[in-house]
DNA sequence: CTTGACTCCGTACTATGGTACAGGGTGTAT
DNA sequence: ATACACCCTGTACCATAGTACGGAGTCAAG
């Protein structure tokens, strides 16, 4: 029992839209295993690992191209490893950033429900008190009155 | 010296493009601080730190309608306080959820690392295995000869 | 008192990530 | 052999999140 599922099976067992997996194929993210005579798609149990992964890595932010780009991430041959290295070290930084943001909104979130438990206002959002970082600063305040 | 920046002085200043600026504010997601007699608009820091809290939480995959959701959590009378509360929590599981996946995406990019420093290569992906958990899983699979 | 950089508002356009048909073929059960 | 659910390709449409642009007003410096 190999299972190979159809397009509209993966699409329920997954649960996204047929036209979605259609669109993933155009888009060169995960092509069908196998075609029946007929045309139609088969999806193996690696596809269907490979569509989840898609769907989780999405909600974490990671646009469909940078989906491709980690899922192209693997060790072929030991010639371009110091390549896949370098792409693997760029993402593990951008995913450690995330994770960092993360956990100060976690943080945040954790602290507001102890005022609220604690029956304490906070009348100045609390969540934007704990991500006052500057990372996304791009300039200084120039501040020359208008020029 | 009450840093009040103009439009484009805070859009260079978060790195953003004026234009969402205004965007944002059709949106109702962040309103000037104020008005010149012209209409001009200013910004004090508070509203600095607003943007870069939008542009931190859209980059870890919240939509703009969610990061209104999150801005607008606050304590503000005891009365409401269960209803903030309610949706603290449900904010707060939504990003203890997208940790545990940033987590093990690290993890994944960090054993990457590790084979390939070791000249290992890893024929089938690592990032994939990294993410096999069922949770998008919203059926079973059926397998009943197409019908 | 003009120039140049900035701002205003309104509207239109774009890119990404899907979704939805239309028109036709397939698979199997009855 | 006909019904019915499923699949095919192709193209059109949609929502979200911007981005660009036109025409006009504003500000400070020279």
């Amino acid at each position: 029992m190999t299972t190979e599922l159809t397009i509209g099976q993966l699409a329920k067992y997954v649960g996204v839209n047929i036209e979605t997996i259609r669109y993933y194929e155009r888009r060169s993210l995960l092509d069908p295993t196998s075609r029946l005579p007929s045309g139609y798609r088969l999806y193996n149990s690696e596809a269907q690992r490979r569509l989840r992964f898609i769907k989780n890595a999405q909600a974490l932010g990671f646009t469909l191209h940078e989906i491709e780009e980690l899922l192209g991430l693997r060790v072929s041959s030991k010639a371009r490893c110091s390549d896949v290295q370098r792409r693997a070290e760029a993402k593990l930084k951008h995913v450690e950033a995330k994770l960092r943001d993360l956990q100060s909104l976690a943080r945040a979130l954790r602290s507001l429900l102890q005022d609220c438990r604690a029956g304490q206002p906070t009348d100045r959002c609390p969540i934007l008190k704990a991500m006052e970082d500057e990372k996304h600063e791009k300039g200084r305040p120039v501040r020359k009155e208008l020029n």
